[in-house]
DNA sequence: TCTAGAATCTGGTCAATGTCTACTTTGGGA
DNA sequence: TCCCAAAGTAGACATTGACCAGATTCTAGA
């Protein structure tokens, strides 16, 4: 029809960066793959080669949501040398900047699913945990924790970051609240880690 | 057209109730003004009566849930006498438990919104904090923390609370786990609260 | 008791969407 | 070179949310 190419070349990659704007600009709901599809100059029916589903493009934001969220993690502490307080207070930290950035990725991310996360979220999830694991492992050799409670303090500080982010995502604390709660935390954490033997 | 009268009389109870049920047994994305309309016996106009909008229904549910939430929380620390310990595991316990229940309502309850959250929505999460406030307000008279601490102390243990049922409700951990952290996360807590002064 | 007006419900319409399908175009490897 | 799988087109369909005009019922006040 037009001089375009029939094929687009790059189509899965645009329509996922397309996506993750809609997301972050208007919400889920807005979300349409006819629009995703108008917006890359294509049929409405192309998206479907790369995406069988609504629901499988909004997996695929979630994976990619992981991985980022990760690499922003670690970025963070490769640059905030120090004690091992610090390096979990520059982790909470992005963790918190990432969440009020991109909110409505979040909640994709730990959204509930009727039959659970896909096998490829799954996987994503987990290792972003790696990357928790990995900066907790350090607080083991400084002696803060013992080997054994790793995986267990992992998850609490893990869980407890993702609760302070939901707090301020969904308007119920303000950023600087939610600040103020990751400093809160991991004081306590640090202070009481030793007590769950 | 048939017998039946004019009037529903209880639309708008009906409705939500059966929303409820749906989004417990088929998620959100199963819930549809239609539906709901044809299982309650009347046109598919009617729901507008008492829901300008599907959104508006969902903020409805997430009002009824964040009041649930308190009744089954205050419920279950009345039932559980002795220390502040105790109280604060009970309240846990429960969150936890809701959310094994009623993972969509809850994140519902806590959606990323793009104009922020309704205000009733805002009041009735408020009236859960007031009465996480209340629970920890017992621990201030037993010396586990500093009066001027509590509003930031029960944001913390709401906030972990959240997330680890969050960490349920999306199946990164099972719900054994989840209840096993509730204890350790209380455990830290009550240990670590006098450090954040 | 009567009556206006508000609340509720009906039924039709419309645009938009997700999904499915048959078909066409294209590019890369046997 | 040829063939096939991958990628994209285009049409169809059911469903949905939203909006509207009008019918019905309820209720409060004269």
């Amino acid at each position: 029809m037009s001089d375009r190419p029939f094929h687009h070349g790059n189509l899965r990659a645009v329509l996922l960066d397309r996506a993750e704007t809609v997301l972050r600009e208007r919400g889920i709901d807005a979300l349409s793959l006819r629009e995703l599809a108008r917006e890359a100059g294509v049929s409405h029916g192309a998206p479907r080669s790369h995406f069988i589903d609504r629901n499988a493009l909004l997996d695929a934001l979630a994976e990619r949501g992981f991985i980022r969220l990760g690499d922003e993690i670690r970025e963070a502490v490769s640059h905030a040398p120090g004690d091992h307080a610090r390096s979990l207070r520059a982790a909470g930290s992005a963790y918190l900047r990432f969440a009020v950035r991109e909110p409505a990725l979040l909640d994709l991310m730990f959204a509930t699913k009727v039959d659970g996360p896909s096998e490829a979220v799954r996987t994503a999830a987990e290792r972003l945990f790696a990357t928790m694991t990995g900066i907790m492992d350090v607080g083991v050799e400084a002696g803060a924790y013992d080997a054994g409670d790793v995986s267990r303090l992992t998850l609490l500080l893990s869980a407890t970051t993702q609760g302070i982010s939901a707090l301020v995502t969904s308007r119920r604390v303000t950023t600087a609240q939610g600040e103020a709660l990751i400093d809160d935390a991991i004081t306590i954490f640090l202070a009481g880690a030793s007590a769950v033997r």
